[in-house]
DNA sequence: AGCAAATCTTGATCTGGATCAAGGATCTAC
DNA sequence: GTAGATCCTTGATCCAGATCAAGATTTGCT
């Protein structure tokens, strides 16, 4: 069994065959190598991807330098969501840290099965509840108002991030320098 | 026609059918004064609401001072949403400015309804994204590093705020001192 | 393995916004 | 309508974290 089918089945509770019908269409394997782009700023996002393998970056351009707002790893979903759900132009540029193996299923494919089954419905809306709910924990990290803090609450939730992410990225995550994030750490 | 129900059909494009349906579950009416809590920290939210007239703050108790992270005004929709969807009790508060007026529906009967009609299910997805994405755009606004910018971004976005909300609540929302926002504010 | 590039660490300095303070303006409740 | 509370403004000071700099360490590519 793939390790897609495995997340789905696990994670968003299908069954055997709904898992089976919906892997057919996720059929858009890509590879990229470090410091590729999978989405860039102005594209509209055409896929939902899943990765099998590799670490990503999500970051906004803001005033001259990269704010990263999230991370991408092995048997997670990734996509510029607002583009996808809104089928506008990306605002963030989605980039891999090092060599990535991604399967992804066109917006099209995505919506229409949507469409079909109802459970699937159900699934998907869980998924973006629980993005909301992510988004939401977040904010209260970034309100900590020391920096010193703000570490020991990612490293308290999210430990593998600070093994497979350099921590300048992290730095830029929780909106501080790489310095403070360094001075701050031990 | 209630504004609840133009609400329903016009914001979430539901049928006049479907509008009459679902009215019948809203009928927990609330009234509230200034200062009155919505939601207190530690409840479990068992109603989703719907403001027909007032404005509430929802904030967050953070090292002994209220963190404001958003706000509700009349023909929206209010709740403690990570309680309520995740049926645990909520972080934050959720508090009238003035008298409020609001209709509340049960979350155990919300749920029965999402699960019986699934054209309701598709509107509340579509509700939860575009909550998501509401998130993801004000993450965008608070990166924004000048005081002066984030105010100006407000104001571009939703100035009926400044018509509706004190200042002070104001620059506690756009992080800053009620200090820093007199200061940048002409 | 070996070299270049990227990243991390530590120190010295600077600064934008917080904090403290106090007077004036505006609400609000009876 | 008025008293009291709340909110807003302006000035003076302070400090946490940014910035600048430079050397040490690690990573990744062939």
């Amino acid at each position: 069994m793939t390790t897609l089918a495995r997340y789905l089945q696990e994670q968003l509770q299908f069954t055997a065959e709904e898992t089976t019908a919906l892997l057919t269409h996720w059929r858009k394997p890509r590879s990229l190598r470090r410091g590729d782009f999978l989405t860039r700023m102005g594209q509209v996002e055409q896929h939902l991807y899943f990765i099998l393998e590799g670490t990503l970056i999500i970051f906004y351009e803001i005033e001259e330098n990269e704010q990263v707002v999230g991370f991408g790893y092995a048997d997670t979903m990734i996509c510029s969501f607002p583009s996808f759900i809104r089928n506008l132009p990306s605002d963030y540029y989605i980039q891999a840290l090092g060599p990535t193996e991604l399967l992804g299923i066109a917006r099209t494919d995505f919506y229409r099965i949507l469409e079909q089954y109802p459970r699937l419905e159900t699934n998907w809306r869980r998924m973006v509840e629980e993005a909301l709910l992510g988004r939401i924990e977040r904010e209260i990290d970034l309100l900590t108002v020391s920096p010193r803090e703000r570490i020991q609450r990612l490293l308290n939730r999210s430990p593998h991030i600070f093994q497979l992410i350099p921590n300048k990225y992290i730095a830029s995550y929780l909106r501080m320098t790489p310095e403070t994030l360094s001075r701050n750490m031990k």
